[in-house]
DNA sequence: CATCCACCGGAAGAGAAGGTAA
DNA sequence: TTACCTTCTCTTCCGGTGGATG
């Protein structure tokens, strides 16, 4: 390596020429295309839902339900972009905040949010929602206050991934937006869009909540490997030099996208994720075997962060589950809290244990089944499911277990 | 067929860390 | 300063429970 190579790196980086990528941007999550395929259908129906904003009048609340990568999140975006558009043509005073309630993580950021994307912190100080400190009512009745005193305001808010707002929080936050507008005394109003992963999320919600939330509904779903194809192939020619990608990768990368549930998302990420490769290899197509390299980084990739990322106490106990012989609950908590004994460290009690060992089931790191043993009792089997070098150069990062690790 | 093991998993809440309001 | 806010991690307590075994 000399510095002329260095020098062509950074040169390359820096004109954003490559051999093989046209337009980075067009791969990326946020990207939205002026025109999703195969989801007409659903944005007429939501295009005419909210069309009524445009008259003055208040839009039904509306709940989408889909699985992930969908095109649930791009649709809405493309509706409404278009929509605040024409209402600043119109001259109305139309805002449409958008957040995602998983990333937001908490309820009250989710509140934050609404009021920094409203523009509400740039305004009055009495109003401002900070980012802690405020309880929950007076952080929503701030929110409220502010749109009723717009005199004329419309909001449209769409809450992203609903379902995991209402899993920590309740319905509590719902309820309220719901409630806003029989409390204004002003023209001002608020309509809702909330976007669910999951199906069954409604079940969870008190009665009232339900039946106003979900005034309209409208269920996406997944794409098919062949849909998926046509999605590629049109990204592609957005995103790449001609004859770059082979058909039979995007084929491929559709089938594996498709394989659990239509997730034209997981596909892109691939395809990207695959010209990365083919760009370090300095190949000049991405060919089948990126796409296959693609798929294993990103699995690698995103089990190492999260463990990467955990504590010092889910780290032991992943190392607890490697080392057990059968993975009975009772075995591998012995390990572990052999293990903390020899670090000098205080051992989790078993109820936090199992709450941390179904975490890590739902991350996809292990998997647990409950079994019975009848007289010898209940328990549950664990195993890793990620590859054992994975789980280790996660745990060497950590100083505190680095002699562990060389000991089998 | 009742028993009883070895754990599961819900509920409540303590307490520390981060903050605002007045 | 005091009072009070949320969220996160853990603990304590405890009522279940599937099915091999006596």
């Amino acid at each position: 390596m000399n510095d002329d190579t260095l020098d062509s790196i950074f040169d390359k980086a820096a004109s954003g020429t490559s051999l093989v990528v046209k337009d980075r941007r067009a791969l990326t999550i946020d990207y939205v295309p002026d025109r999703l395929p195969f989801r007409d259908e659903e944005s007429k129906t939501i295009a005419h839902t909210l069309s009524i904003v445009l008259k003055g009048s208040r839009p039904s609340n509306l709940l989408l339900f889909g699985k992930p990568g969908t095109g649930k999140t791009a649709v809405v975006k493309n509706v409404l972009h278009r929509l605040s558009v024409k209402g600043e043509e119109l001259g109305l005073e139309l805002t449409v905040p958008f957040v995602n309630a998983k990333s937001a993580n908490t309820a009250y950021k989710v509140l934050h949010e609404i009021a920094e994307n409203m523009g509400i912190n740039k305004g009055e100080k009495k109003l401002q929602v900070h980012f802690t400190g405020l309880s929950m009512g007076e952080a929503t009745d701030r929110i409220l206050e502010f749109i009723q005193r717009r005199k004329k305001l419309y909001v449209i808010l769409v809450i992203d991934e609903i379902d995991s707002l209402v899993e920590k929080n309740g319905d509590d936050i719902l309820y309220n937006f719901t409630r806003a507008n029989e409390r204004f005394s002003t023209e001002s109003f608020i309509s809702l869009i909330g976007i669910s992963n999951s199906l069954t999320f409604k079940d969870k919600l008190d009665p009232r909540v339900r039946s106003s939330l979900s005034e309209e509904e409208l269920v996406f779903n997944p794409y098919t490997v062949e849909q998926l194809q046509r999605i590629l192939a049109e990204r592609t020619m957005i995103a790449f030099n001609e004859g770059v990608v082979s058909s039979a990768a995007i084929n491929l990368c559709a089938a594996m996208a498709g394989r659990e549930h239509g997730d034209a998302r997981k596909a892109i990420d691939l395809l990207r994720v695959a010209a990365e490769i083919a760009e370090i290899e300095r190949a000049n197509k991405v060919e089948e075997k990126h796409i296959r390299l693609a798929q294993e980084k990103i699995e690698k990739d995103t089990n190492y962060e999260v463990l990467r990322n955990s504590t010092t106490h889910t780290k032991i106990l992943m190392l607890a589950v490697l080392k057990s012989r059968n993975g009975n609950t009772g075995e591998v908590y012995e390990i572990y809290s052999d293990i903390c004994r020899r670090i000098e460290q205080e051992p989790l009690t078993q109820r936090r244990i199992t709450q941390i060992m179904s975490e890590l089931d739902q991350l996809g790191l292990i998997t647990s089944d409950v079994i019975s043993q009848g007289r010898y009792g209940r328990s549950q089997k664990l195993r890793i499911t990620v590859p054992h070098s994975t789980v280790k150069e996660a745990l060497k990062e950590d100083s505190i277990l680095t002699g562990l690790l060389s000991i089998d």
